[in-house]
DNA sequence: GGCAGGAATGACAGCGCTGTCAATTTGCAT
DNA sequence: ATGCAAATTGACAGCGCTGTCATTCCTGCC
């Protein structure tokens, strides 16, 4: 049958509950005796019940990953955020749920109530554009459920994970001043999103301090589906003066402008340079690769949720910066 | 604090086991009882603590959904199952997770022995291509775990939902027939997978149909990936005899092959007709839209989950069949 | 009206672990 | 050696439910 604690207890000759202290990692434990523990422990495989340890202890060993899933078209990017999240977890012999919720839904709230009430995790994982909800935040604050968030709009005292996002953007509209462009158009993703904010924030900061100032024509709204891009870019495309080089706020969009390029006649990166944000799969399967910026999603996954784990086990948790790094592709090339 | 399962009880002016019987839907209860009972639970707002019921009743009301996050370009496909097998989890108040296993690797069948001991989950829902894992089902039987799969190879008696493949793609490549098309290529997906045999199958049936013989200059190998289509595209546009119409097997790498087209200078689909399979969210942005066949994803998640909990719950389970749609859209026309 | 037999309900132990607190051992200064 | 505080270990109850089996309550039928 199954091994229980009481069995190991018994094998390595002590009580059930100093098991449970080695089990736990506790403290007041002879390092010659946690091993004994530990080895019998190894010996007979055993596997502590985990329902029978959060009943007991009340604790679930559950962490619960919220996501939005009205306004994500960007499901690549999620897939991996929860991949890096569900690699944290198990290191730690934490177990994962996720949740989506649907942010603009009136019984919101609710459902996250029901979620916490029905589930008990020990913590919660927020994900875009759902770490900027002021309710929901309030509510976990006064449910007093810890949680970190991935690229919260407001850093504050957020714990969690973040990349200086405008800075990147900044970053990568001067690689394509530094390419002789200076109609550089900008294609806004989904205006609510933080991701938006900084990126738009960062394209104006660039062109500003190369003493360009903004052509309003040059700065269209997207939506970050690769739809959104291609009107995007039609919008710039039909205009008197042509942009030379596009910046979309992510990969998709880019990839819809290049798209676009080619109705157009144009050839990318000879007539027009391109450049993305977020360096998805697909931007290197492109011909020509897209330029872009690389966020590593799946690894900031994984940092928040040991961030987060970090404050289950009563330790600090902070908001872990990381850095980013611009990929040069063939997208973007001298200007014409 | 918590409302228990014996307030509810002593509300309801019964034993502790009687809102038992209540709560899991039991036998020999009457109706008036019930209804009371069920009232109070309404009233206190009870939620019934999982990590109780699963330790005493040695249940874990638990679902693991199981994929191969190695050999799964399409995540979008996975993203959606999810969402369905999520949705059906939830409405019978089970719980879901999900655990990405990498067919290829030597400890897959231990890694599998470790999620059950941990996790004990009740079944387990299994996504393509570990549907088809035969080490994998041999496991799953000894250990006698319940499990229901999303479009498996094999049907004979699996437990789960499938759509007939080779039937829509036969559909799709009669579509191009009936267009005026003759020289049809087809871009396979990656070889193992069931869903990459049907298509092409389809493919071979419609062609044969026709009176065609098979070119095999036509048929190449993708790997479910848009660079894969593009590779598979450019082998195929040089051809000295180039094809009129191109079936990919799915729509990333039908995307990859429109992209090429423009590289070579065909316009889609005055040139070239171009189809896919799935129906992703993209097939509909991109200009022309893309004609491509409906799989229901989520609506198949949820299928498969149902019917695990129907077996969970002691009745039979069965392999239901889905039907396809063709999505006729702009990327095919009458041949040049 | 009395009784068998099934339906409805309840009493009670226990699932496998951890919290609390008491008992024991250890280390160290005297 | 001796005493004392701190470190280590253990005894025991109980987390919130459900399985088992005993008990009570109905039926229909002679």
């Amino acid at each position: 049958m199954r091994v229980r604690l009481e069995d190991v207890a018994r094998a390595a000759g002590v009580s059930p509950k100093t098991v449970s202290r080695v089990l736990n990692d506790e403290a007041n434990v002879t390092d010659a005796t946690r091993e004994r523990v530990r080895a019998a422990m190894e010996a007979m495989d055993y596997r502590p019940h985990p329902s029978a340890r959060s009943l007991a202890g009340n604790r679930s060993f559950l962490v619960a990953m919220l996501y939005d899933n009205n306004d994500n078209p960007a499901s690549t990017y999620l897939a991996e955020i929860q991949d890096g999240v569900l690699e944290a977890c198990d290191a730690h012999r934490y177990s994962m749920m996720v949740r989506p919720l649907r942010m603009r839904d009136g019984d919101f709230i609710r459902r996250f109530d029901a979620l916490i009430s029905d589930h008990h995790p020990d913590g919660v994982v927020l994900t875009p554009p759902i770490t900027d909800h002021a309710p929901l935040l309030k509510r976990l604050r006064e449910r007093n459920v810890p949680y970190a968030s991935v690229s919260p709009l407001r850093h504050g005292k957020t714990i969690g994970v973040a990349m200086d996002e405008q800075l990147a953007a900044r970053a990568i509209v001067e690689h394509l001043l530094e390419l002789g462009h200076r109609r550089i158009a900008h294609v806004i993703g989904i205006a609510d999103h933080g991701a938006s904010r900084w990126r738009l924030a960062g394209y104006r900061e660039a062109m500003a301090a190369a003493g360009l100032s903004e052509e309003p024509a040059l700065v269209v709204q997207g939506a970050f589906t690769f739809g959104s891009g291609v009107e995007a870019a039609r919008q710039l495309f039909s205009l008197a003066k042509r942009p030379t080089a596009v910046f979309a706020a992510n990969d998709d969009m880019a990839t819809g402008v290049m798209w676009a390029a080619g109705e157009y006649g144009l050839k990318v990166p000879h007539d027009l340079s391109v450049c993305g944000f977020d360096d998805t799969p697909l931007s290197r399967q492109l011909w020509p690769a897209l330029t872009t910026v690389q966020q590593p999603s799946r690894e900031m996954g994984k940092i928040a949720a040991e961030q987060l784990l970090s404050v289950l086990r009563g330790n600090p948790g902070r908001l872990v910066q990381v850095p980013f790094s611009l990929q040069i592709r063939g997208s973007t090339a001298i200007a014409p």
